[in-house]
RNA sequence: CGAGGAGUAGCGCAGUUUGGUAGCGCGCUUGGUUCGGGACCAAGAGGUCGUGGGUUCAAAUCCCGUCUCCUCGACCA
């Protein structure tokens, strides 16, 4: 006990000292280490398995609604980000360069790609020539390079990895209806995947994306009340087309831009949930996106039968189409349990000598930390359990959020509100003058703008409030 | 770049005030006993104390320089 209290004190208090928290439980459940160069982080099989089961789902995603994956270079010539004039300017200060290659020093400088809209207009330039082309949508999962000041691991990291999705349409509102497609895309994959509920909605012309027309955002609301924008989508207009010559005859003869438009998620998604659903133990992982939804742990596992049984056990499991394995080392049950609770696990399966005895096994859900027991080998009642946890782990996380979304008209009023922790929800007039404002005065942005149109005044100079703003702190 | 803090074994740290044999816990290796909430016994392996210079008979410890990392701010998926 002495000894567990040790280890446990190893985490620092999700409670006081949230940051610190997240770096040791990444770090602690080997998720991920720090790479050499810093900023840069080393995804470990643990963390990697993660991403696999996010990329698997979100890719069915993509595929049911009809897009494709692709792959572009890493490289783009520098030449390529200066085209589009707000997009150059948005990006320069965080890329990478290459200058020098094969012993020498290159006539036009290559950039790492922060983001693929340059590359991408390119070669769509060259490809789309006819209204048949269109719609041309495709995906591509890469890494991308961001030189960032400070980073955390999987939150903000100078390299990431990322699926960015680029699409051409004859017709604007072809594109934008694509744009706001793909944020609810994002949405169901959050709520049904990640069991994480998030706002969306349209960002600020000081928070968009930069070339695009119009950004909409996800945003989820981290354990200690602060947003991480975890999913963005971007309509372009005809920016990029007209900088990269994005031309097709239309049906009626016309020589005609396209319209773009961008979406992507990151290993972002990763720290969000880690985020969103952790506890004082360590990781609590969503069902479907857990490496392992089930580790069995064999009690006296020495004793004649036991680690057959288990591996029976496994081997049903596994059949049934559950992620799953037994930990058959010398370690003890104690440590196990411990261990894999740390690791978020959903669910632990006990099994010794008694319970094979009587028929039984003994689960315990990582969420609640309550044990049942249940039939030896019930596949089902597993696969029921893991549903009943994914379903609980959302409603939890829905009903924190809902009840710290509070309402402000004052900036006093916002700033009270973002200090305990909340989303703040206020009518703002539209300028820029009052969201600096905000920002200078309660250190919160606008995160996105709802839908719901109907706070009547702006909380800052308190004019006619032309949207409804969720305002936070944000990672 | 502004403000704080830290560099000693794989990890976490003590030792520095007052210079004198390099320490502790965890982890690791081997063997044995254990196993229903981080077990126990025994025997081991592992460090030019971030780095360069200086003072001294003697430096982890004192002096000067330098590098790196972490936390908090300004920029961002």
């Amino acid at each position: 006990m002495a000894k567990n209290e040790q280890f446990v004190s190893q985490i620092a208090d999700i409670e006081t000292d949230f940051p610190q928290w997240y770096t040791d439980v990444v770090l602690k459940t080997k998720l991920v280490d720090y790479g050499p160069v810093k900023g840069t982080m080393v995804i470990r099989p643990y963390g990697y398995a993660i991403w696999e089961n996010i990329q698997r789902e979100m890719d069915a995603r993509f595929k049911a609604a009809g897009v494709e994956n692709a792959y572009f270079p890493l490289l783009i010539p520098m030449s390529f980000m200066t085209k589009e004039a707000e997009h150059v300017e948005g990006f320069a200060p965080e890329v990478a360069v290459v200058t020098h290659a094969g012993g020498g020093k290159l006539e036009e400088p290559l950039v790492v790609r922060p983001t693929s809209e340059t590359i991408i207009g390119h070669m769509y330039g060259k490809w789309v020539e006819s209204w048949r082309d269109l719609p041309l949508r495709l995906n591509q999962w890469c890494n991308v390079m961001r030189w960032e000041k400070t980073t955390r691991p999987f939150l903000r990291t100078s390299e990431f990895l990322w699926q960015e999705g680029h699409s051409v349409y004859a017709t604007g509102e072809e594109a934008e209806e694509e744009t706001l497609k793909m944020l609810a895309l994002y949405e169901d994959f959050s709520k049904n995947v990640l069991c994480m509920p998030v706002l969306t909605g349209r960002k600020t012309e000081k928070e968009k994306f930069a070339g695009a027309v119009a950004t909409y955002g996800m945003e989820a609301m981290m354990h200690d009340g602060k947003s991480l924008q975890s999913g963005t989508t971007h309509y372009m207009g005809q920016n990029f087309a007209k900088a990269f010559g994005v031309q097709f005859t239309d049906k009626d003869g016309a020589l005609k831009y396209g319209y773009t438009m961008s979406y992507g998620v990151s290993t972002r998604l990763i720290g969000a949930v880690i985020m969103t659903h952790g506890d004082a133990r360590g990781l609590i992982l969503p069902p479907p996106v857990a490496p392992l939804q089930v580790v069995i742990v064999p009690i006296a596992q020495k004793k004649e039968g036991v680690l057959d049984a288990t591996h029976v056990l496994e081997r049903t499991l596994r059949e049934a189409g559950i992620r799953v394995k037994t930990d058959d080392s010398d370690n003890s049950p104690g440590w196990k349990f411990n261990e894999w609770e740390m690791k978020g696990v959903p669910v632990r399966i006990e099994l010794g000598p008694r319970d094979i005895e009587g028929g039984k096994m003994l689960a315990f859900r990582r969420d609640t930390c309550e044990k049942t027991e249940l039939a030896l080998g019930d596949a089902e009642a597993v696969k029921a359990l893991l549903s009943d946890i994914s379903s609980a782990m959302y409603e939890r996380a829905l009903a924190r959020m809902r009840e710290r979304i509070v309402p402000a008209s004052t900036l006093e009023e916002l700033l009270s509100g973002v200090n305990g922790g909340n989303f703040v929800r206020a009518g703002w007039c539209g300028e820029r003058a009052c969201e600096d404002r905000v920002k200078e005065f309660a250190q919160a942005t606008a995160r996105v703008m709802d839908g719901n149109n109907d706070m009547p005044v702006c909380v800052c100079c308190g004019k006619k409030a032309q949207h409804t703003v969720f305002f936070a702190r944000a990672y």
